[in-house]
DNA sequence: CGGTACATGTAATCTGTTACATGATTCA
DNA sequence: TGAATCATGTAACAGATTACATGTACCG
């Protein structure tokens, strides 16, 4: 699977806790993958089990003791023999199209409500990303090579969601024909 | 869960054996909601037990008997319930960028391969949507309402696959400035 | 006084994937 | 003869979600 590769691709640049990691799920990373403390503890304890991660233990004052994770060489190895195995392609799952294929069986009014929802989602994505890319990536020629890759993912984002407004526009000029 | 939903709205316009459901899931509905026989069996008895399918059992001479499913009225119910509560959004899980979080680790031209795979994905269901459009639905305003929703899906993969090009595109265009 | 941030986890349940199992018929 | 289609399932495992659990400190 691939939520270790996730991890340990955040534990390249930066030695993190697990909670760390967790709030990196919530940005940057988290932009096209999710997931919650629960997974990210489950999954750094098989890590560290087969030996891709090593662990510091940092006693703290007045707060829980930490964990702080760090990249090991063998981890490094199987990252980099990851990247080189074949991409699983992405599985979209929406509930949206399930809702669509009902037209004609509740009001359309529901189903355009629903529409109406994801493109907000999409205008508060799209503003998001576009902050960060004028933020860090206005001139995305002069990037390291790191953070054009970096940017690339970026720049998917955002077209996603572009593409997902476009969308929703056509949908929402089709279904005002539909009278049910 | 959503698969319960999608299978319930397979079953508006004809009954379907188990079989055939899955079947439908690698086609149609399956173009943004896949599910394994194995899954759909699992979650068919469920339903039943639910009384949100009735099943038909179907002897049949020199094959296996068939178990053939119709929505209910409680069925059609909670699918109706369903379509009124919120949309859950999609939470895209797309291993490509991992891996393009990781250009500078090793060498690009790894990244790039992975890259040209995803693009002759991408063209390979372009055309069979575009197909499929040009077949069925080539005047979308004269089609029937039912019938201008499942379009709706069929056009939002068609821009998703357009976008994911033009991605595809920009990437080999900057990566083609790393030299790793 | 209440909420948020810090920090780690367990347990139960729900979904999804992979492998195994059966058995006739049709087509090349 | 071997592969594909029809048709149903079980079992084991992997992955994700939800709920529960604990406890301090700081800010308003």
């Amino acid at each position: 699977m691939s939520l270790s590769h996730a991890i340990l691709t955040a534990l390249i640049d930066e030695n993190l806790t697990g909670y760390e990691l967790a709030k990196q799920f919530d940005v940057s990373l988290g932009f096209f993958w999710q997931a919650s403390h629960q997974q990210i503890y489950r999954e750094l304890k098989q890590l560290h089990e087969q030996g891709f991660v090593a662990v510091e233990e940092v006693p703290q004052l007045a707060k829980p003791d930490k964990r702080v994770y760090s990249l090991t060489a063998a981890g490094q190895k199987m990252l980099e023999v990851w990247i080189l195995a074949p991409t699983r392609s992405r599985h979209s799952k929406d509930e949206l199209f399930i809702k669509l294929y009902n037209v004609g069986l509740v009001p359309v009014a529901s189903i355009v409500a629903a529409i109406g929802q994801r493109q907000a989602e999409h205008q508060r994505k799209l503003a998001l990303y576009r902050k960060i890319e004028s933020r860090s990536y206005a001139d995305p020629a002069q990037l390291s090579d790191r953070k054009k890759g970096i940017y690339l993912s970026l720049l998917a984002g955002i077209r996603q969601e572009e593409m997902g407004l476009g969308w929703c526009s056509d949908a929402r000029k089709l279904l005002a024909s539909v009278t049910t």
